[in-house]
DNA sequence: AACGAATCCAACCGCCCACGC
DNA sequence: CGCGTGGGCGGTTGGATTCGT
């Protein structure tokens, strides 16, 4: 019943990748592009479904993904959107660029159920004793039976994400036509970004660009640690070996953004040094910074020149959303349910 | 040290939608 | 308009890891 499988079950791999696996896409990637996923098992002989592939993209190596423990905001922001969106992990995640709607769902499942759970009975408890009316706008129960219908809150998040997308088609087109991205030109993007970071965190936006940097050279660093090894005896089984268990899940921090920098090299180097639309990439700072730019959440420019209205107003709304996660993230979280349904 | 329970999270599955023909 | 296909999304699973006894 149903529609077949994106591809015949025979021969195609299942289970964890392997850094090898995770080399191949990357460059893949790195040289062709994400998307026409069908093509990518094909082409670069992983045997995997493109399914695989695109979820291994998305969800781990893409860039700008930021792993590793929720701040308090995050969460605070998970449980708020979470009741003003209910299960739509997508678009919630596209209110927190720097973490995957699987990973979301995930910490929700796992940390945030329980802790509401725990607070909700908590919350009954103390309510039953002082027969006082509460209501938790975040209570994930509670979001259902919220005046506004399902409905209205899809369709504002639709017409959120729409902006969004129109946002980063702009950004993106913006790009194409200055894509000759000086280092300092960066560095001043990302430290306009910073400013509104939340220097507590030590998350800035640079580091968004670190961990993914950090994320594929990790990765390429275990690789060529186990190739060197392979040289040294050619007995090498589990990809496991070589700390790649560490490599799978890197700890991000912002003091070590560019310690695998020689990996890049050895990688990106050669697609330079080919014939690759993108090779022009090796000028930025990291690699994502001018090649991943597109694939990442959007950036906002806050160097353009004329601007029609409704760009104006489309990059308004970015700048809201994406360079000052800090104020938005705070204002959100503190805004009381109906407003925050309000604002796009 | 050994074992089972609990927890975590990467990956898979199946459904849905958009798009091209 | 119907069909086939690719891609996106949310729910679920299962292996790995951590915790408690």
């Amino acid at each position: 019943m149903g529609r077949p499988p994106c591809c015949d079950k025979e021969g195609v791999k299942k289970g964890p990748w392997t850094p090898e696996e995770d080399i191949l896409l990357v460059s893949y990637i790195q040289e062709h592009g994400p998307g026409n996923w069908r093509a990518v098992p094909t082409n670069t002989g992983l045997l995997r479904c493109s399914k695989s592939c695109r979820l291994r993209w998305t969800n781990y190596l893409r860039p700008g993904i930021k792993r590793g423990n929720f701040t308090d905001q995050e969460e605070k922001m998970i449980i708020h959107l979470q009741a003003l969106l209910g299960n739509r992990w997508a678009a919630i995640a596209s209110y927190l660029p720097q973490r995957t709607d699987n990973d979301i769902k995930n910490y929700w499942n796992t940390h945030l159920k329980k802790k509401l759970r725990k607070s909700q009975s908590n919350h009954h408890q103390q309510s039953s004793r002082s027969d006082g009316f509460t209501s938790s706008p975040s209570s994930p129960e509670n979001h259902s039976s919220s005046s506004r219908g399902q409905w209205e809150r899809r369709l504002q998040t639709d017409i959120h994400l729409a902006k969004q997308a129109l946002c980063d088609a702009l950004s993106s087109m913006d790009q194409k036509t200055s894509n000759n991205n000086s280092l300092p030109d960066l560095m001043n993007t990302t430290s306009k970004i910073s400013l509104h970071s939340n220097p507590k965190e030590g998350q800035t936006a640079s580091s968004i660009y670190a961990s993914s940097t950090e994320n594929i050279a990790r990765l390429l660093q275990g690789w060529t640690k186990k190739s060197s090894k392979k040289e040294q005896s050619s007995s090498l089984c589990s990809t496991r070996e070589v700390d790649y268990d560490h490599e799978q899940k890197p700890k991000i921090s912002s003091d070590h953004q560019f310690t695998n920098n020689e990996a890049f090299q050895s990688l990106f180097g050669t697609i330079e040094s080919s014939e690759s639309p993108y090779s022009d990439f090796s000028q930025a700072v990291s690699p994502e910074a001018s090649f991943f730019e597109h694939e990442s959440k959007p950036l906002c420019d806050g160097g353009r020149g004329t601007l029609s209205v409704l760009e104006k107003w489309l990059f308004d709304e970015c700048s809201i959303q994406h360079c000052g996660p800090q104020s938005q993230d705070q204002d959100l979280i503190d805004m009381p349910l109906q407003e925050t349904a309000d604002f796009v």
